[in-house]
DNA sequence: GACCCACAGTGAAACGTTGCAATAGTGGGT
DNA sequence: ACCCACTATTGCAACGTTTCACTGTGGGTC
């Protein structure tokens, strides 16, 4: 039998010691510990590696070893855009550390979810880095308590149970909002989906927040519209609401792009003008947000970065003993474009703080605040 | 020691025997073959597994097994949501069958890509579904001698050395053409990207065709305006050469949508109206084609079941003995919404062909062409 | 020349599961 | 009472890798 010949055979290791003439111990040493092994034996085993297409057997590997060299994640969605950059954030820091990223979506179902856990624990993956479907995290708890590390992604975890990365969204909603009444801004609409949703609640009290710090009362300063769903027939049908305020608002904050965009059109359609008659700020800052006319000044969360420190998250985790949960908080920020303006009924008292004007630059990590294990 | 302290200490299926008090094979019965372990035993096994909260050893299984229950993804850039869309009908389709979805980024780099195989080979995964980066396949041609099965995502290969799915792009170019041909229009342009791109390229066989179908010579109804990248700065820049052409074109097909926004936005700024003096239609009706204004008429690609059909018939060439390699190709399908118009300058003769005018159905597989192995 | 060392390479056991051949148990028919 | 057919259960040998205690083998030292 000849073992050049390229079949669906699979190599093993002993396939290549046979041909090196050298032990099976010899060649897993080339493997994992070249420096041990005569220079000269390494290059022949290397040379029969590359001459026969061996590729190690990671099944063989991990059941030795105990644990794979594959992190999990799951999100509610693998198609969400927010969750697709953080991913490929996860992606960029594991691959570089020889794991490989295996991703579920939970559709926010926390039946979804527990299949998703148990597909991946059979894995014995190394960490999973999850958007929990539901409140109630105690069967991540259970996860953790059987050995499989887990990273609390867009949520933080009670009483520092775990290690989590989120974007400040009271601090987004305030930015967003701080920008309005910077620009003379007296009274300012915040259309918002429904609060039970931490994200929402969140961005509200921030803007609550922007209001009192700005020297006003919340409750005269800011009219809320809620809506039922963020999307833009949402936002187009919050417009008449906005309108109807009295005093009537001359700036909108909406809890994210999608609603932002309903309101520009809807607000076009009424014949007011955006930014001349009022300013519209939108949350996200998806791609096109900038394409839309007026170019829409939105508030950035970093996606990308946010995988990234959850995946380095994961891997400190992994390698230091002396490891405690910390919760990673990043901030978002403003990304200034045309739909917003000055306030027209007035010259305005003060200069725009343009957080940033353009958006090329990935936000940093500014607070991290650490709890005991 | 007690075997129900919930510890970090991984539960095998011996300590699932000891506790039920029968032997491993037993156990792996009830795993495996439940049928054939008596009533009683197996609800007695399984009562123990939920106690103790067993969990299948994944590696040992698949050492033992020869191959994983894991499907690998390989896509130009898993945040890109032409491929992400692809990649939750691949996981909805796998997922239902137990297997696991790896996704990795090549960045359409040759390199990057074969290091994401290797990673990939070695968790003997069932199959790859992947974009390839490089027009040489020779290395998925070599993947595949060595055992792991390929499926090829929009690309197809040549002689039928494997299963693929892909999108029509040619249907695409002629769909949105022939929209604008059957509206009167006389004189279109074309904003493409270069046409080393294969979907550039067949979207612009697609347009030529449709000239020539509606009776015209591609040479003079259409008007060639090359930019370097498809985008919305891009589509932007060609607005000046879509203007000067000489006859004047009355209908613009952009090879995506995103040079297509940019060409509105250009438009208007050059005072330009559509769809009253001008046409203009997209390629992949991105979920902001439809917010735009005027919304944008589109041609969409059925992504998500792109993906699923992958994943689909990557379960056929596994559980199949006697499969044959098959090309599958998906029909794309136009949106028509407001930025496309009958041409002004006269009175359309034809009605609208208008083959579809929302947007809610998937599209159907319509063309299944079969090679030999 | 005997002794010890460092070094390169070896061989076997273990990881947790599965499948198979063998064994024990159970009635039923003769 | 005996054998047979049949089912339920068992025990063991793989799967491919890693680890670790071990064996050789030269070279240097006293």
């Amino acid at each position: 039998m000849d073992v050049t010949a390229a079949g669906p055979r699979r190599l093993t290791i002993r396939n290549v010691a046979e041909r090196a003439q050298v032990s099976l111990g010899t060649v897993s040493n080339v493997l994992n510990r070249p420096e041990m092994v005569a220079p000269a034996t390494r290059a022949r085993v290397r040379a029969v590696m590359d001459e026969l297409g061996f590729v190690r057997n990671t099944a063989a590997h991990q059941l030795r070893m105990g644990n794979s060299r594959s992190v999990s994640v799951v999100v509610h969605d693998v198609s969400n855009s927010f969750f697709t950059e953080a991913i490929r954030g996860i992606e960029d820091v594991t691959n570089d550390n020889g794991y490989v990223v295996i991703v579920s979506s939970s559709d926010a179902s926390a039946e979804r979810e527990k299949r998703c856990l148990r597909l991946v624990e059979e894995q014995r993956v190394l960490g999973v880095i999850i958007t929990p479907a539901d409140k109630d995290l105690g069967h991540l708890v259970r996860l953790q308590e059987h050995g499989t590390r887990v990273i609390l992604l867009d949520r933080h975890g009670p009483g520092g149970g775990f290690c989590s990365v989120a974007v400040d969204d009271v601090r987004g909603g305030e930015l967003a909002a701080a920008h309005l009444f910077s620009q003379g801004h007296r009274r300012i609409a915040m259309v918002n989906g429904p609060t039970e949703i931490r994200q929402c609640a969140d961005r509200r009290r921030g803007v609550r927040r922007a209001a009192r710090r700005a020297g006003f009362d919340p409750d005269t300063a800011i009219l809320d519209v809620p809506v039922a769903a963020l999307s833009a027939a949402g936002g187009q049908g919050a417009v008449a609401r906005v309108l109807a305020g009295s005093p009537a608002p001359t700036g909108v904050v909406c809890a994210n792009d999608m609603a932002a965009m309903g309101v520009l059109r809807g607000l076009r359609e009424a014949g007011v003008r955006v930014p001349d008659d009022i300013s519209v700020v939108g949350y996200d800052d998806i791609d096109f947000a900038a394409m839309l006319s007026p170019s829409l000044t939105s508030v950035r969360q970093p996606k990308y970065e946010l995988g990234a420190s959850a995946a380095r998250l994961l891997l400190e985790e992994v390698s230091d003993a002396t490891h405690t949960h910390r919760e990673v908080r990043f901030d978002p920020e403003l990304v200034v474009r045309s739909s917003s303006a000055p306030a027209s009924d007035r010259t305005a008292s003060a200069k725009p703080d343009s957080v940033s004007t353009n958006g090329t630059s990935r936000s940093r990590r500014t607070g991290v605040s650490r709890t005991g294990a």
